[in-house]
RNA sequence: GCGCCCGUAGCUCAGUGGAUAGAGCGUUUGGUUGCGGUCCAAAAGGUCGUAGGUUCGACUCCUGCCGGGCGCACCA
């Protein structure tokens, strides 16, 4: 498939080689004009002013002058200042886009690991991880469309002393309570626990102490405190499920730190041995980070990171080594992705660089996919002020919203399990719309209210195009005659050609997106294909207008509303052929 | 103190060194009721935090400052 920008680069290269004898990519930038009436595609002359020693504006009319003589390809080139804007033939412009689907690319490229969600098994998933959950999912279709063959993986933290809390109020005033006796979910049964534990501990502070030396006989493996530990963590395993399942959150591979935190000592041993680590005073094993690329400590010393304690116990860092090698040897990985939030920045750079000295050779694809925190409108979730926004209850509530939508418009037209099948793929697609809209990396302010919406840069807005377009292909199947269609009928009217334009895009952005780790970038494309899709069915009746031009437009709006399809399914949002 | 990220319209956000800095929401005015109400036209709203520098050209790159967030453990 060549797209329509490959065919124009090529033309220019050409006129530019034959007028001026360069031909580096770089020599001609395409772009898209800032107003659409400029024309389709716009030329930069800047570059090959400065090479040529020539005033720009001249460039840019000695080419659009070349470039008239293509007409089977550039209808007008029109020379405006600095740039040459080009009109495309219509009859080209069409044909190219008509019909073309964004199929993803043969699995070709790297082996990747994807990790995310990454939960604690001592309380429910919050709003973050919702962005965070969402944006692991939009990366992997992203880089599976380029290529990429991607395994997706989550590292459940169900060991340590945050865990051990819950565990212990559960102990003392559970009285033998669980998620079927009480009927709660489990997730939310064992977080209530972990939330009585601070209350308790207020009151009674030697709490914190049973709490650690609960941990101590665990990691001992004292058979009572394990059975404790594995019941509750499969309360809360079977809750995250029950999350993720709704909200489309799947992976191939789960690690979980129970089993994983004794990796790392033997590598940290042998890097010790091997003068990659250093031993300080006390006995532990520690890494000094080179002043360049760290700095130094407020004393002027040079920082370093501790990898074994004094007494060769472990920590964070540790494990994190031992799992990122584990995991490379398992998959035979090319590239590692973590999506975790950015307040963890520094420490993903400690890690990079600590597997990197230690002579890794992936281990300078990895990657940190780093994303803000998550605001509501009145400001920031604070857990002790419980305006934590809790995953379930945030999606009942927007689907709730959808769920009104819905039967104020079908009432009882529709049977109520399809109502709240379209509440739900709704409900669920204007989260995921609304968190995926902005970088990832900024800080987001989420209203659930807003997600909703119909109007505006929303999912629902995207959805209803795509339904409104199958609408109108349903109406019109058997009604107009499809052999009879006719492409150059198409083009007269400016709304045909805003679509078209839309479309020509796709790829490319589709491509940006997945390379630089953002889908925003699709997010924002999808919305763009949806308006310009009730641009052209605002301005272009089908079923009015005679059937070589009805069949042509059909066929541009079948493109359109499947490519609309495609890129919201890179984000993990479905659509409706009927809402 | 040091490091990273951020600061663009009332709000939420776009803006690979290049054309008059753009959308959406909200506000105001007008048109439209169509294949399914999500469409269109227009108005108002900006010293792009601030002061310098580099450049033919800076929202974009560099430096200082101001404001906000997050980090900088023998925690996870």
């Amino acid at each position: 498939m060549t797209s329509v920008e490959e065919v124009v680069g090529k033309i220019v290269a050409s006129k530019v080689e034959r007028q001026w004898g360069h031909v580096c990519d770089d020599v001609i930038t395409l772009k898209t004009p800032p107003r659409l009436e400029f024309g389709d595609i716009a030329i930069e002359c800047f570059n090959l002013a400065r090479i040529v020693k020539t005033n720009p504006a001249d460039i840019a009319k000695t080419l659009a002058s070349l470039l008239t003589e293509d007409t089977a390809i550039i209808a007008k080139a029109v020379a405006m200042g600095p740039y040459v804007n080009l009109t495309l033939n219509a009859q080209f412009l069409f044909s190219a886009v008509v019909g073309t689907t964004l199929k993803k690319k043969a699995i070709t490229g790297p082996a990747v690991m994807l990790e995310y969600l990454s939960p604690n098994t001592n309380k429910p998933l919050h709003l973050g991880h919702v962005r965070n959950g969402v944006l692991g999912v939009a990366v992997t279709n992203l880089l599976q469309w380029s290529g990429a063959r991607v395994t997706t993986s989550c590292l459940i933290n169900d060991r340590g002393i945050h865990i051990c809390k819950s565990m212990l109020a559960w102990k003392l005033f559970g009285n033998g309570a669980t998620p079927a006796s009480t009927g709660k979910k489990g997730d939310h049964f064992v977080g209530e626990y972990y939330v009585l534990f601070a209350q308790k501990a207020k009151d009674d502070p030697s709490l914190e102490a049973q709490a650690q030396e609960m941990l101590a006989r665990w990691e001992k493996g004292d058979p009572e405190i394990v059975a404790l530990w594995k019941k509750m963590k499969t309360w809360v395993v079977d809750g995250f499920e029950e999350t993720c399942n709704t909200l489309g959150f799947t992976f191939d591979v789960i690690y979980e730190e129970s089993d994983t935190y004794r990796l790392g000592k033997d590598i940290i041993r042998k890097g010790l041995a091997r003068g990659v680590f250093q031993k300080s005073d006390s006995g532990a094993v520690v890494y000094p980070l080179p002043e360049e690329e760290f700095g130094l400590n407020k004393d002027g010393s040079q920082k370093r990171v501790t990898l074994l304690r004094h007494d060769g116990t472990s920590v964070y860092i540790t494990q994190d080594i031992g799992t990122a090698i584990k995991r490379a040897k398992d998959h035979n990985l090319d590239k590692s992705i973590y999506v975790v939030g950015d307040e963890q920045t520094y420490h993903f750079r400690v890690l990079f660089h600590i597997l990197r000295a230690l002579g890794y050779a992936w281990a300078t694809q990895s990657y940190h996919l780093a994303y803000g925190m998550v605001l509501l409108p009145d400001g920031k979730m604070k857990s002790r002020e419980g305006t934590v926004v809790d995953a379930d209850d945030l999606v009942a509530e927007v689907v709730g919203y959808a769920r009104a939508w819905v039967d104020e418009k079908w009432g009882k037209a529709i049977a109520p399990n399809e109502a709240a099948r379209r509440a739900h793929v709704i409900g669920v697609g204007a989260i995921k719309f609304y968190l995926l809209n902005a970088n990832p990396k900024n800080t987001i302010r989420f209203n659930p209210a807003a997600s909703i919406s119909f109007d505006g840069v929303t999912g629902p807005y995207c959805q209803y195009a795509y339904a409104r377009a199958k609408s109108v292909l349903r109406k019109a199947d058997g009604r107009v005659d499809m052999s009879s269609a006719d492409i150059s009928l198409l083009g007269d009217v400016l709304e045909e050609r805003i679509l078209a334009q839309q479309l020509v895009a796709l790829p490319s952005c589709v491509e940006t997106a997945a390379v630089a780790h953002d889908p925003s970038i699709v997010a924002d494309a999808a919305y763009h294909v949806a308006r310009a899709l009730n641009q052209f069915y605002t301005s272009c009746p089908i079923l009015a207008v005679e059937s070589r031009l009805a069949a042509a437009r059909l066929q541009l709006l079948t493109t359109a509303a499947e490519s609309l399809k495609e890129l919201l399914h890179l984000l993990g949002i479905g659509v409706l052929e009927e809402m």
